[in-house]
DNA sequence: AACAGACTCAACCGCGGGACA
DNA sequence: CTGTCCCGCGGTTGAGTCTGT
């Protein structure tokens, strides 16, 4: 049986809301309370639907919420409720007053993604100082077009003094998840029914949430304390366990080792910690920090399990050869022909996979590359991966050109990134204007190709891993067969 | 000055789930 | 148990505005 519309479409008012009608709405609500969206459009006499009137009141005319842009508090809150909660906007907007779902959704998908772009980056040889700051290039983080101007004005002028029903505020539940150092470390035995139950995972979440938001340690942006995270990560919520693979026992101390050490690539750190330390203290600059150690084979049966997911197929279709003519277009689509003759080279395939993965699950990177880009495209996958979302990407050197290349958004959105990666690529010491402006430029080209999406659908499962967060990076090498977890301290996001 | 297109954000849409008969 | 109503959520759209060329 077909579902009955909402309300009776035809002869209602479609569009923008004018004041009147607002006022009409305000009034209503002020006298009769808020519910009964269905009649309440009849009964107010207004030609709308109740959906589209309980919208207005909720994300526009309500009395307490906040006028005004989001405040630099707001914006590192939606941030950490992001990295744990995903695109939960309603439980984000729980957590700040004022604040509605539609706003933080909003802000999230211009302000943040804009943001992230800026995001400070490291060098490829681990040194001091990052390449590059985007923000200071021209035509990042400048704020172009919208209509905030008007909108602002028109904010200030309507919702006055009307009353407020009932919201869906989320309660912050009690804080348990948590140790006195402020990292977040969950008893396996509790990850695991968070990993099979869907409200464990939502309880869970929202704890760490709401903790996210009372810590002020260095430490807040850490959410994984234990390797059995990581093997639920990698896992999920499947039988399959990666007990027995022998994790070595890093307690909680967040203290970890580089996989330089032991790879031989380049240096995951920056270097602006000796040691091999956390970074999570540092204040400075984003940093990835190594958390995984290496893997023996006594359990190779499983690891080869692990490895034998759908990532294969990814793999192929990305790599192999239909992904070639894919890459062949793509670079063509920006104009890259690298060689002098006109084509590029392939370049050996290296050993890594990565992935990553927003809150709640949804990978945002999957790529390998050689051993010696590892350290680039580490730092290539973290931003992706910090840009959260749906996006996917893969990271890849060529010619000095990392690209990054979204699974799930459409070609611009990719598009964006390998441009901005070009950027990168540009030398800026020499201040090669024209370069940078022809790098720039290209993040204004714009793709609509939505049937990528069908072509190279996302491995369910590799969906709904309850506790990847946007803070959290993943490599699995496979020969030696090796699996390293990075940290992205919540500096990451201080920019 | 005109234009293209980048950008914001209010509003719409479809769906899922709870309540209830 | 089933069907219907209603609410709320997240994804998407597109009008309006601004910026760069």
């Amino acid at each position: 049986m077909g579902r009955s519309p909402c309300c009776e479409k035809v002869g209602l008012k479609k569009g923008r809301w004018t004041a009147e009608e607002d006022e009409i709405l305000a009034k209503y609500i002020a006298a009769n309370g808020e519910g009964s969206w269905r009649s309440l459009p009849k009964n107010a006499g207004l030609l709308r639907c109740g959906k589209s009137c309980r919208l207005r009141w909720i994300n526009y005319l309500r009395s307490d919420l906040k006028r005004g842009n989001i405040t630099k508090e707001e914006d590192e809150a939606i941030m950490k409720l992001h990295a744990t909660l995903g695109n939960r906007w309603s439980l984000i907007a729980g957590h700040l007053p004022g604040r509605t779902d539609n706003e933080i959704k909003n802000y999230w998908n211009s302000h943040l993604g804009r943001r992230i772009d800026s995001f400070r980056r490291l060098g490829l040889d681990g040194g001091d100082a990052a390449v590059l700051d985007l923000g200071t290039l021209p035509g990042a983080g400048k704020r172009r077009g919208g209509r905030t101007s008007r909108s602002a004005a028109r904010k200030n002028t309507i919702g006055g003094a009307v009353g407020r029903g009932q919201q869906g505020v989320v309660a912050s539940p009690p804080v348990s998840l948590v140790q006195s150092d402020h990292s977040v470390v969950l008893d396996p035995d509790q990850n695991q029914a968070s990993s099979v139950t869907n409200d464990g995972l939502v309880d869970a979440n929202e704890e760490m949430a709401s903790e996210l938001l009372c810590c002020t340690s260095p430490m807040d942006g850490r959410l994984w304390g234990t390797d059995a995270e990581m093997e639920h990560v990698l896992l999920g919520p499947s039988e399959e366990s990666l007990a027995g693979w022998g994790w070595p026992d890093q307690g909680d101390s967040g203290v970890m080792t580089s996989s330089e050490e032991r790879g031989g690539g380049v240096p995951v750190t920056s270097g602006q910690e000796e040691g091999g330390a956390t970074g999570l203290g540092v204040e400075r600059g984003p940093e990835l920090v190594t958390k995984g150690e290496e893997m023996v084979g006594s359990s190779s049966s499983q690891a080869e399990k692990l490895l034998d997911w759908d990532l294969e197929a990814m793999e192929a279709k990305l790599w192999d050869e239909a992904g070639e003519m894919w890459w062949h277009s793509e670079l063509q689509d920006l104009g890259l022909h690298g060689l002098a003759d006109g084509g590029y080279q392939e370049e050996p395939l290296g050993s890594w996979l990565i992935f990553s993965g927003t809150s709640l699950g949804d990978v945002t990177a999957l790529g390998r590359c050689d051993k010696d880009e590892k350290g680039f495209l580490e730092n290539e996958t973290s931003r992706a991966t910090n840009e959260g979302n749906v996006t996917g990407a893969v990271g890849r050197i060529r010619f000095g050109f990392s690209l990054s290349l979204s699974l799930y958004e459409d070609y611009s959105e990719r598009l964006v990134r390998a441009a901005d990666d070009a950027t990168l690529a540009v030398p800026q010491d020499q201040g090669d204007a024209r370069k940078r402006s022809a790098a720039m430029n290209m993040m204004g080209r714009t793709y609509k190709d939505r049937s990528y999406h069908n072509r190279h659908p996302l491995p369910r499962r590799l969906s709904h891993h309850p506790w990847m967060s946007s803070e959290h990076l993943i490599l699995i090498h496979r020969n030696p067969l090796r699996i390293d977890a990075f940290t992205l301290p919540s500096t990451a996001y201080a920019l």
